[in-house]
DNA sequence: GCCTATAAATGGAACGTTCCAATAAATCAA
DNA sequence: TTGATTTATTGGAACGTTCCATTTATAGGC
């Protein structure tokens, strides 16, 4: 039933007999109320149909339970994974959050950061968007909102981060390269105005200066973090004069769009080029090679920040520890057999 | 700056010396403010570190910008790309929509919803989790919400929907393996609960009573509409005294865990057992063999089911018509050749 | 019986906006 | 000058909750 206009506390006090306070104590569970009392409001709410409004509540409460995740690239499974991730954490207590995309871009961002903070989030969860200026939180830091950041950070920001060990995990799988019998390597995707980029980067160049592979021997090659910025990064590099016979990818998206522009020209990732991608989302391994990948744990990552973001909340703080976690790399077929016994043929799957 | 309390627009008032009428005014861009004392309420909103609160503003316009996408599985990349197509639209709306992820899960949906109504959303577009019960959107349809379904809908519903053309979908599909040959078929994946999978199984039905395949020759087996679910079907009708030689899939998460599975086997997809998904995803035509799948245009579809809740919103209805979207069938290698003229070999695809 | 302690329920003032009706200031017609 | 008209600005009452301070009812102790 429910009349046109929406039920308030009042029309629930007039239909039970009590009066509004009542009601708003029921609704909040309060132990102070007759069990048949509550009973009674319970009905009555029923009967009324009516829907609880929390933006007036929030208005005295000043405490709202919604907490927004900002994610910068939904398609991306690996983002989905993480959110996911965070999900289950909140779903157990008994929090909903919010997602929005903003789709990598900067001014989206700021409108989706805008409007989620007028509607009054307890907490903002960010992965955020390629390009993001170092200010875009000042605001929201100011109001004493937490924000973590997840996946990625900001250059110079005190916003706690959660993220993987980029470095590391860099520097294992181009070690991983390197001992296949790999001298001339790439490193594809990703973009410098992006902090993961550098510490990716960083671990790879470390591992090529530490294992002996001189800077001549080394492609970096910038772009797009997709299947489509992969295929362009291939292109690239085997058009130079000594392309290289490995790469590692900015992430598994690159990657795969890597194994793809080999496809096109005839060539087996693994057994002609070598490819080892980086965040291991679900589908690296069912993919034809499998991608071998430096895994991250990204639910894992998910419900960390999650959980970080309770206690921040609860603790009424901004501050909080980073948290790096721990990478290992999983090896499949993408990055083929080991070069130094060539020729043998098949075989080999590590 | 910002003092630690919240600063209201009576703060900004006494800041830019004017009243909170005033400054409401400005908020909301009307023209009936001097010039200049917009200009020197603007500074005053940046000195004060000013949050807009939606909420309290909600509270007298009864007329909130928000609009929920409610999304039953987001790890799903047809659902991500879903949203994403909605997105553009209601971006270009100056709306931010939250989406919030269901997990296929009644239970968590409830919450969802409620969560949503909670927070005075002005529409709801759903895609509903599996086994969902009729009565789940009757307080919302009491309340008056606009609610549209995306591309599954509910048993006896007066819920618009925007969905592609399933039947027609499923039977091209069929009638396209057939036309290769194929006289014993299955249908893999999903479950009865879901009225989309009655659609899709109703044309693979049709199809083959029209094309002359006796239900002997067909083997339908309902199974999770993940990768998981699409091996654990293939394993099932593989069992089987005389095993179908086609399949079609009711997702590409199915069929690509079905391609797994052959692959497991030894088999090779196209060649040994075709396989044919459904929605084409992104990953489909990337896919190691490329997947034959119906395509349905999910961004479109998204975009069609954000103008239709926009109108709804503006015309302040509930009702609007149904959409059902074209299909086609992209046909790639994941069928394989014609059965016809077996034993030639390689060649032909599509 | 009265007084006190406890339990249960209540009225009213906030919370931060919007919007109507009203005021104040400026402009114009006579 | 006066009154009418337009242009800018303003006070105050709402919106639907929560929560404090009270009130009212119930029980217990003597």
């Amino acid at each position: 039933m429910a009349s046109r206009a929406k039920a308030t506390i009042l029309d629930i006090a007039r239909e039970a007999g009590v009066s509004k306070s009542t009601v708003s104590l029921v609704l909040q569970g309060s132990g102070l109320i007759r069990p048949e009392t509550a009973v009674k409001v319970r009905k009555a709410i029923e009967d009324v149909g009516y829907v609880y409004n929390r933006g007036a509540a929030n208005l005295r409460k000043a405490h709202s339970n919604v907490i927004g995740m900002v994610i910068n690239d939904l398609t991306n499974p690996f983002f989905a994974e993480l959110a996911v991730g965070m999900e289950r954490v909140f779903q157990a207590a008994g929090i909903v959050p919010f997602i929005a995309n903003t789709a990598e871009n900067p001014v989206r961002q700021e409108e989706v950061l805008k409007s989620l903070m007028e509607q009054g989030v307890a907490g903002l969860i960010v992965s955020p968007a390629r390009g993001t200026t170092p200010g875009a939180f000042r605001r929201i830091e100011a109001a004493g909102v937490p924000v973590v950041f997840a996946m990625r950070r900001l250059p110079e920001s005190r916003i706690p981060a959660i993220a993987p060990d980029n470095h590391r995990g860099a520097y294992l799988a181009t070690q991983h390269l390197i001992g296949k019998g790999h001298r001339r390597l790439a490193f594809f995707g990703g973009s410098s105005d992006l902090v993961v980029y550098h510490d990716r980067l960083g671990g790879f160049i470390e591992a090529c200066e530490t294992l002996g592979i001189p800077a001549a021997n080394r492609t970096i090659v910038e772009g797009e973090t997709s299947r489509r910025g992969g295929m362009a990064c291939l292109e690239t590099a085997l058009a130079a004069a000594e392309p290289p016979t490995a790469a590692l990818c900015f992430n598994d998206a690159v990657a795969f769009g890597v194994m793809l522009a080999l496809r096109k020209r005839g060539l087996e990732a693994g057994a002609d080029f070598a490819v080892v991608g980086f965040d291991d989302v679900a589908e690296a391994e069912h993919y034809m090679p499998a991608l071998t990948s430096v895994a991250v744990d990204t639910a894992g990552l998910g419900e960390r920040a999650a959980h970080v973001m309770l206690k921040m909340i609860q603790s009424r703080t901004t501050r909080a520890e980073d948290h790096i976690g721990a990478v290992s790399l999983a090896v499949r077929e993408s990055c083929g057999p080991d070069r130094n016994a060539r020729g043998a043929g098949m075989g080999d799957a590590a």
